[in-house]
DNA sequence: ACAATTTAGTTGCAAATGATACTATTTTCC
DNA sequence: GGAAAATAGTATCATTTGCAACTAAATTGT
């Protein structure tokens, strides 16, 4: 029998929920990061832009805010960056002056092509042994600490 | 029926467990980051410092670094700031000359007697809901998620 | 016993990050 | 139609962070 209003008596930090939310989330940070920046010599924030861009084309910088979680200073840069390398380009918005369109080039297109493999894969090693159902019920109580933190935020 | 083996067909953000995983960890630790910072004035390594210190008195910075997954120069940082705003001491160990012993002040303390249950209450408003065995499954696979990254980044 | 290595902890420097301010457009609404 | 407010995106500056180098003490091995 479940029982949520069970309380605990003491603070034990390895037990503390945000503690180990964070330090697990760091570790598998860690993990990602490196693998992109190695392989492909990417921030996992210029990541997270292509892997938007490879699935849904063309971008403004304000989709990429939404879509990536990331702040618009931190798209602006992994923008500029992805751009000097040569992964994407900019063009003009056809209604709006103040934005631009952002698309992959064709050599940005084919590391996404690499890229997508390797992430799934990594994704996989992670999850590799989990069923379908525990890791559904694992996104979702994910999802829910996520809104309740933004909601208990808010006051 | 689980399958374990059943891999995706596409790379999509907001159903990628390590942007999920990150998203949700950065919105729980801005919580706690505003909540410790506004109530007691603390950063969040800070805080870690303060609850191991609570919990099990008195410890050297290398006792802190495993206790709290900082890394030895932010225990260093952390533990310097403490020790100016009076909320820790520092005495010399009895037998390593370089190490310190580290614990907390009568204030220290105090402030600690009023942490400990702010955020186990933090804790509870985040998990209010779940089962307790929903609530055990997710911490272990937090827990596995940890140690596969560790393995995983060795290599 | 003592040179070489390891360990505890701090400091300094360079890069990453975040908040704020700023420019240039576009939208609102009187 | 035009002033006021809002929005897209960039630039600037202060703070945070992380790495590597450093000092000092302890340990190891001969």
């Amino acid at each position: 029998m479940p029982d949520a209003t069970e309380t605990k008596a003491r603070l034990s930090l390895p037990d503390y929920l945000p503690y180990r939310l964070s330090v697990a989330s760091n570790q598998v940070s860690g993990l990602i990061a490196r693998a992109y920046q190695d392989r492909f010599g990417l921030t996992i924030w210029e990541w997270r832009v292509v892997a938007v861009l490879g699935e849904a084309e063309p971008q403004t910088a304000q989709g990429l805010v939404e879509a990536t979680a990331m702040d618009k200073v931190t798209v602006s840069r992994a923008v500029r960056s992805l751009a000097g390398k040569g992964h994407v380009a900019r063009s003009r918005h056809h209604s709006d002056g103040r934005s631009a369109m952002i698309r992959l080039t064709p050599p940005g297109r084919a590391m996404y092509d690499d890229i997508a493999p390797a992430a799934l894969k990594l994704e996989r090693d992670l999850l590799d042994g989990f069923g379908k159902s525990e890791i559904a019920r694992f996104m979702g109580m994910l999802a829910e600490l996520e809104s309740r933190a933004g909601t208990l935020a808010e006051t």
